[in-house]
DNA sequence: CGTCTATTTGAATGTACTCAAAAGCGGTGG
DNA sequence: CCACCGCTTTTGAGTACATTCAAATAGACG
């Protein structure tokens, strides 16, 4: 098993050696390149993903074309559409590499097979998903209470790492508004 | 158990009748007049809620003193601060009656002990958080990419039956407006 | 070096907010 | 049963935050 995906396992549920090595025979290592999709849009989003290298991003496009980032996945994080995934529905979502990727694949019915002969895993991914749901309401609450600069200076706060590696662009995308207008806030902030 | 709980736990999962009883001792019945408090920013969220008449709204408090209507819960949903619950942090939201409600009340130890004798208890709150997620997934892009009259609808196709209990001075909280500009918003429409 | 994309800057515009005040509505007590 | 109080909703004028459109500049990559 990957080391970053043991870590990351071992930091919520305990797993001997045999389930681990049950567990790692289903993951698939999958290398994706720079702008190449995951997923996109209307498709079925068949498994999860757990990135080992590299970082992904989850986004929706709306009518008119704008991109809205719901996710970035760095290594050592899950990315996926979640709506898609558990309800075998059109993705809403695309996902792509912002740079060459390396990945663990789970497939969906794996995991369901996994459920059962590893109930711990029922645990780790409830609280992976109450994690998520943290992490959402968070966001939510930033959205509708602070001004853009606050919610750059939050995320800049939350993601120090992530603020070096992307482009001004996928940050702007993120917090919710246009690249130009992020650009002349920070002009504004250096003065 | 009360009907409506056990429809709803029904619909994720099958327990015998011992581990529905087993259950529902741990459930505790709780009747919350208008207007008051289930929970109160900075206080521990020490159990979760499950909403079976009336109903319950969570929400945040900004710096300004602005509501920020985070979720409504009316009779078959779960309400409670994820992050103030799963963590025993001071919650960041507040949780309140708009109506006489009736609620049952599971303390969080106990329902660590029930993830332990039923197994299956993981499975349901997995499959609950994931929902969760899916939610404020749809939620977030709303915000990110539609005006506000647009959020606005999409409210009313998404909760038609709380748009009539509801004053449109909460709508306005959740979908991220004033209530003064919901309410220009709806006479323009009207015309 | 040339092309493509990201960033910066400026002017005009628009969506939503603030402040203020009036009107409507529901509940309560005399 | 009506009058009053408090809260919600409406309306208007002025303002601010953020967008759009446009164009120039800067960076990255083959």
């Amino acid at each position: 098993m990957h080391p970053l995906l043991r870590q990351h396992i071992d930091r919520y549920i305990t797993l001997s050696e045999q389930e681990q090595d049950h567990c790692s025979t289903f993951f698939q290592p999958l290398v994706i390149k720079k702008k190449h999709y995951l997923l996109q849009e209307g498709a079925i989003n068949k498994g999860l993903t757990f990135v080992t290298d590299g970082i992904l991003r989850s986004y929706a496009i709306d009518k008119n074309g704008f991109e809205h980032i719901i996710q970035f996945a760095p290594p050592g994080w899950w990315i996926g559409d979640m709506g898609s995934f558990t309800r075998q529905e059109p993705a809403k979502l695309f996902i792509d590499a912002l740079e060459e990727s390396k990945l663990l694949w789970l497939e969906r019915s794996d995991l369901e097979h996994l459920y059962k002969d590893i109930p711990q895993l029922e645990r780790l991914f409830r609280i992976l998903a109450e994690n998520s749901i943290i992490t959402y309401q968070n966001r939510l609450i930033s959205n509708l209470s602070m001004p853009a600069i606050e919610r750059y200076e939050n995320f800049c706060r939350q993601y120090p790492s992530l603020i070096q590696c992307l482009p001004q662009k996928q940050v702007a995308s993120y917090i919710g508004v246009t690249p130009q207008f992020l650009s002349k806030m920070l002009s504004e902030q250096r003065k």
